[in-house]
DNA sequence: CACGTGATGTCACACCGTGTCATTAGAATC
DNA sequence: GATTCTAATGACACGGTGTGACATCACGTG
């Protein structure tokens, strides 16, 4: 038996969640989300950083499986093929709950101070994946490049797979688009 | 004569940034802000929504480059001649003062929260160069893609150019990247 | 000179995020 | 089973952010 009620960091996401989407980010105090999970806002703080991050969990896990798609691609794997592993990584570990992504993103393009947080979370897997090729070898710019590159197809993919009805998984979305970038942007 | 002391805003612009760089964006509060330039807190944030803005005044202008490059493009241009385009517009309007981009770049990359306000409107640029492909008949996803590409260029070569001692022009490192990309991203 | 107008100041306020210390509920030990 | 230890939580105070409401000031205009 747990001390307390148990999982306070998952009360508090399913809380924040449920306020932000019924009425709004903004219109939403820490107190509220506390109160929702039968904690208090102090609380609150000792398991987010503030009251974006909430939303964010589990971006941690993201880079490192982003990481690992790194690790485990064949030695010779040109830098986007890599970048193709690692798409494919990114997708197994969002690509599972469609309307899950969809409601969280509603709250987020509802909302600036939320796009901030997202596009810094994204900007970091870009880091932490233009690291991870230097470290096999990739030379400078082009790792950048190929950073960028991968997550310009994220984004791109990403809001397609959720703005449409199409039932492809979000994996095969990334696919194509990387496949389209290829044709777009040949001399 | 003007009535009050004139200039408020570039006033306020200065204090803003002489005093992130003397002592860091935190141990700044906007009241010190507001004081050095002569004014209050409250006449602050009537110029700036908030303590972050001061330090990206002229995001509106760089917007409207954007789209006068992109109007300004040849009518048969490809998308990526576009995007060559638009790069010359965006580095004749910040590749102008180097010194002064390093500055203002060494306080938003020790700060978070300039680092996620640089990104959004980064973002907002993309946004503005998609919907203005969109406007010259390029299809959806392949305008996403541009726009993020060029967008990644920027990133990538504004990095470069900074980060550099090499003296070039910031449209030549800029057309560099561009070139790069191209061969990396080549089937 | 009186008046209007826009920029600025003053004040009050809700909320954010943090430091500090007290309290609690269970685990561990004897 | 009582005592002690420990980690999670609560309570409180505080500085800072950002906003609404209203007063004030400096100047142009009639």
């Amino acid at each position: 038996m747990a001390r307390w009620e148990p999982n306070a960091s998952g009360r508090l996401r399913e809380a924040a969640m449920a306020l932000y989407t019924e009425r709004g980010y903004e219109q939403t105090t820490v107190g509220d989300i506390a109160e929702r999970a039968g904690l208090t806002a102090r609380t609150f703080f000792r398991y987010f950083a503030d009251k974006r991050e909430v939303l964010f969990a589990g971006s941690e896990a993201l880079e490192g499986a982003l990481r690992s798609a790194v690790d485990e691609a064949p030695e010779d794997a040109s830098p986007m093929q890599v970048v193709a592993a690692v798409l494919d990584g990114i997708a197994a570990l969002i690509g599972r709950d469609r309307d899950y992504s969809r409601q969280r993103q509603v709250v987020i393009d509802a909302t600036p101070e939320l796009q901030e947080r997202e596009l810094i979370k994204l900007a970091r897997l870009a880091l932490v994946l233009r690291d991870a090729l230097r470290a096999r070898g990739v030379s400078d710019p082009e790792a950048g490049l190929a950073a960028e590159t991968a997550l310009a197809i994220v984004r791109v993919g990403f809001d397609r797979w959720i703005n449409t009805d199409d039932e492809r998984e979000l994996a095969d979305v990334l696919r194509e688009s990387l496949a389209r970038l290829e044709t777009l942007v040949a001399p």
